[in-house]
DNA sequence: AGGGTTTTTT
């Protein structure tokens, strides 16, 4: 921003207007001592009550003082009606058309020319200025009316200025305030004087009625507002003002007053006319208010009567107390709009609305022990919200740490770092707090990061047509009216625009709707009367083009197009995902309960189209908390978009590593959440990249020590049959300690196979290579593998086969698993062979057990005859050897009790031994097996299979005989 | 089965 030229400088003070001033006004009284003030010192602090005419009277003092000539005089205001109507006040008092001597600037609109001294605007355009002209060098002069408001933008605007002044010494600066806490804002800027007017109040009479302590119900409300309003209404005529905490108090106030009797208290008048007041009342509504009647009017009203509305001709006010105030809780990231007691500054501003015109009286439903325990100030706004967006404004006008930053007072440092947090969400910073490419685009949106985020996803999604429509509509009140006495009937026209999976979507279609209504409107006053048929806000709904238009502006500016093609139900969600990845919910078991982000619980506000849905997954576009956490404008979407769009934010887990032996890689199971939401419950994933050193570890234990693994590598079949031989030796002769562990089998593979081998394809390259040098290089040895000699399993021992008399050989296996059907010695035999096997050859097992068999036979005789058995090892060498030498036809048992007999002649009884009693590996096992290979039956007992079996071996067996006739 | 204040922005 240049300054103005020397030339231009010398016009403006030569035509510098002229001021007179009402001297009645409190102000002027003092124009001496404000004046003289600010030539001495660059920031001036005025505080006077409503009706002192600062506002209006301190710019011409300016102008007097020759202000306005090097720069304009801007002057700020915290809302738009406010910056326009004093505007027209100020420019109607200085005899010059608005927008000529004093102009105006607010968003969308203003009227100002190069003529122009004085400027007024919302404070939020200044702050708006400071990234186009950071020294705002447009200004010689800057009033910030209303600062006790301590609005975001005015805390702001204060720490950027104490930061400004001393490098544009020639700036003055006036700050004004209703209330006394001007020394905080003196203090601010380095002791700077306060200079108090007095207001044109009248006085007001303060009455405290609080309600009965046991009873503190809604009821009890109602009734001490009849009470108090009775009371008013005996004291005289005038106007009520109550100052309630929400929507709903209005109306339960309304119905009981609508049923209460006044005529008692007051013949002869025409009644009582009772009025709810409150920011989201339709425009014809509020219009009501300004309009007295005939009859006494009872205004009942929120908290908008206390600052931004003034309700003319009020009399009395009766207080509850209480608000409904939003605080951002950065623990849960979500915003609260709780009822609060109101601090006693913000009592004092209820009650000064009714000494407005004459003597006042306001009845606090509260004691007044009660008041003065209360809060001073109402907390800042600055201390309620989230910081996110102020601290992404600062990262773009570089004006240093939001630490370090001068504001009146500082926020927190976890709300700091929680608005740190969000912007890392929204990708807006780096690691080191750093503005990203992100970030900076976000900033250059005059709306919440959040929504502007859903833009530039919108460019991804190929939807800016759809995201910068819902944008808009997201980034103001919901235009679509539902006054209380007709909701039903609002409902009904407001369903028109319904879809059934997406709140969000409505907006488009209440966007299409307007959009023809324009195209085809006769006359606005025609297109206001059907918008209010229709339950709809013509204000609001041009607001939203008007917001709509400057975000189309601006996407234009980035070089943006919307798309021609409508876009998809997913790419619009995608989009709007983006933005607000904090806000998924999934549906809890609990009736309408849904689980957010970091642990919260939350409900579907009623009006959603969802609300009885059951959606699983779904996204808000906001949650505040008021009787319970309730979303608001909620959409279904699908949980698989949200992993890709949330990135890094996802949380990973793993479990169950395993080798998988076809693919010859380490997979395992994925777990995805995000923000504690599981989004992917179980996925099979490669391991190899994620942990490396795990996957080799299991490869080699699962592929190569166990084998599980297809190669025909030689060191493979070598090593596997060198183990597997050594664990049949473990097997025959019923002992594990042969085979070396498997955890140095382990080493030898981890010895030789580099690091970065974790998988069967790295595995078979690398082998290649290294068995280029030595072919063995994988060998095991079988000394390698044994812990000792294991030189008594010799094959005499152990056989591989059963010989049968006839010359037959059926093969045995062996097994030591105790417990395990096929535990021991298991013989194999064919179908046709099952005849010839012959009880008295199995009773002698294999030569390697049979000792062990002997040895139960004796431990379980009698103990008479036992004893002259001792020593048993004796007696059981001596019957092996004699059997040995003599040849025996008989079975084991009976040639048992004959050796006995002889040796101790004793008789040993038939039932004796039972086979029952007899460790299983001591008794051969049997398997039988069809022609192709596939085993009939199994069992211990011959008998008994060749009862089962024994015609089908017979038959078997002719039929094999007669084929080999042929 | 059930409802929320207010304001502002290149």
């Amino acid at each position: 921003m240049k300054k103005f030229s020397p030339d231009v400088i010398a016009r403006r003070l030569a035509s510098l207007p002229q001021p007179s001033y009402a001297e009645d006004l409190p102000v002027n009284a003092r124009r001496q001592e404000i004046m003289q003030a600010l030539e001495q010192h660059q920031v001036v602090i005025i505080c006077g009550e409503t009706g002192s005419g600062k506002t209006t009277q301190i710019p011409k003092i300016c102008l007097e003082l020759k202000r306005g000539v090097h720069g304009l005089i801007g002057h700020t205001q915290p809302r738009r009606i406010a910056a326009r109507t004093v505007a027209a006040r100020i420019a109607e008092e200085l005899k010059s058309p608005l927008g000529q001597t004093v102009g105006y600037k607010i968003r969308f609109t203003g009227k100002i020319s190069s003529d122009s001294y004085i400027k007024l605007m919302t404070d939020g355009i200044l702050l708006a200025e400071t990234q186009v002209d950071p020294l705002l060098q447009a200004y010689d002069t800057l009033i910030i009316d209303e600062a006790h408001e301590r609005s975001l933008n005015i805390d702001f605007l204060l720490g950027y200025l104490n930061q400004l002044l001393p490098k544009r010494p020639d700036l003055k600066l006036i700050v004004t305030s209703a209330t006394i806490d001007a020394q905080r804002f003196a203090r601010h800027f380095n002791n700077a004087p306060v200079i108090e007017v007095t207001g044109r109040l009248f006085p007001v009479e303060i009455f405290y009625r609080p309600l009965t302590a046991d009873d503190e119900d809604e009821g009890d409300l109602q009734r001490a507002i009849i009470h108090a309003v009775d009371e008013l209404i005996a004291l005289g005529p005038g106007d009520i003002l109550v100052f309630l905490p929400g929507e709903r108090e209005i109306r339960e106030t309304a119905e009981t007053l609508r049923k209460h009797h006044f005529g008692r208290l007051w013949p002869g008048r025409t009644g009582v006319e009772i009025l709810p007041l409150f920011a989201r009342l339709s425009f014809a509504e509020q219009e009501r208010v300004f309009q007295p009647g005939g009859a006494r009017r009872i205004v009942l009203a929120t908290n908008v009567a206390e600052t931004s509305l003034t309700v003319p001709g009020i009399h009395y006010v009766i207080d509850t107390g209480l608000a409904r105030i939003n605080r951002y809780s950065y623990r849960n990231k979500v915003e609260q709009l709780l009822v609060e007691k109101i601090s006693r500054a913000s009592a004092n501003q209820r009650a000064g609305r009714c000494g407005r015109v004459a003597n006042g009286i306001c009845i606090r439903l509260y004691a007044e022990q009660d008041y003065h325990g209360r809060p001073e100030y109402t907390d800042p706004e600055i201390l309620r919200s989230s910081l996110a967006a102020v601290i992404l404004r600062m990262k773009s006008l570089k004006i240093g740490d939001v630490e370090s930053f001068p504001f009146l007072q500082s926020p927190p440092p976890r709300m700091i770092a929680d608005g740190y947090q969000l912007l890392s969400e929204l990708g807006a910073v780096d690691e080191n707090k750093q503005l990203t490419a992100v970030g900076w685009r976000l900033s250059k949106f005059p709306i919440d990061p959040k929504i502007a985020r859903m833009i530039l996803a919108a460019k991804q999604e190929n939807c800016l047509r759809e995201i910068l429509i819902i944008a808009a509509a997201l980034s103001l009140q919901d235009p679509r009216d539902r006054p209380f006495e007709h909701q039903a009937a609002a409902d009904n026209a407001h369903r028109h625009f319904t879809d059934e999976r997406s709140d969000f979507l409505s907006y488009l279609k209440l966007w299409d709707y307007f959009d023809d209504l324009l195209k085809h409107k006769k006359s606005t006053r025609k297109l206001i009367a059907h918008c209010r048929e229709h339950f709809l806000s013509y204000r609001r709904l041009r607001e939203w083009r008007e917001i709509h238009g400057q975000l189309h502006a601006l996407i234009g500016e980035l070089g943006l197009k919307p798309n021609e093609i409508p876009a998809s139900y997913d790419e619009i969600h995608r989009s709007l995902l983006s933005g607000l990845l904090g806000n998924i919910g999934f549906k809890t078991e609990k009736e309408g309960e849904y689980a957010g982000a970091r642990g919260i619980k939350f409900a579907i506000f009623p009006a959603s189209v969802l609300k009885k849905a059951k959606a699983k997954w779904v996204v808000a576009a906001e949650l505040v908390e008021t009787s319970k956490l309730y979303a608001r404008c909620i959409a279904r979407i699908d949980p698989a978009w949200l992993e890709k769009i949330a990135g890094n934010l996802c949380k990973k887990y793993y479990s169950d590593p395993h080798w998988q032996k076809k693919q010859a890689q380490v997979m395992a199971y994925e777990r995805v959440t995000l923000y504690g939401l599981m989004i992917v419950p179980k996925r099979l994933v490669y391991y190899g990249s994620i942990d490396p050193e795990e996957s080799r570890e299991i490869f080699i234990r699962s592929a190569l020590v166990a084998g599980d693994y297809h190669t025909d590598a030689p060191f493979f079949q070598h090593n596997q049959a060198l183990i597997h031989n050594i664990e049949e030796l473990e097997h025959k002769a019923r002992r594990q300690d042969v085979l070396v562990d498997e955890q140095q089998i382990f080493a030898f593979y981890n010895a030789i196979i580099p690091h970065k081998i974790i998988n069967g394809a790295g595995f078979e390259k690398w082998r290649k290579q290294a068995e280029q040098h030595n072919p063995q290089v994988l060998f095991l040895q079988r000394e390698q593998l044994m812990r000792h000699g294991a030189h008594d399993i010799t094959e005499v021992q152990f056989p591989e086969n059963l010989i049968l008399p006839d010359g037959n050989q059926l093969p045995l296996a062996y097994r030591f698993e105790p417990g395990h059907v096929m535990d021991g010695v298991t013989v194999r035999v064919p179908l046709p062979l099952l005849n010839r096997l012959d009880a008295r050859q199995l009773d002698y097992l294999v030569p390697g057990l049979i000792r062990d068999k002997v040895t139960w036979y004796f431990k379980t005789l009698p103990k008479q005859i036992r004893r002259m058995l001792v020593p048993l090892p004796q007696a059981v060498t001596e019957f092996l050897e004699r059997r040995a030498n003599t040849g025996n036809s008989l079975p084991l048992e009976n040639s048992l009790a004959q050796f006995i007999l002889r040796k101790t002649t004793q008789i040993v009884p038939p039932e004796t031994w039972s086979a029952a009693d007899m460790p299983m590996h001591l008794r051969m096992n049997i398997q039988v097996a069809d022609d192709a290979g596939e085993e009939l039956a199994m069992s211990r007992d011959l008998s008994a299979l060749q009862m089962q079996l024994g015609n089908a071996a017979q038959q078997d067996f002719m039929k094999h005989n007669r084929e080999h006739e042929k």
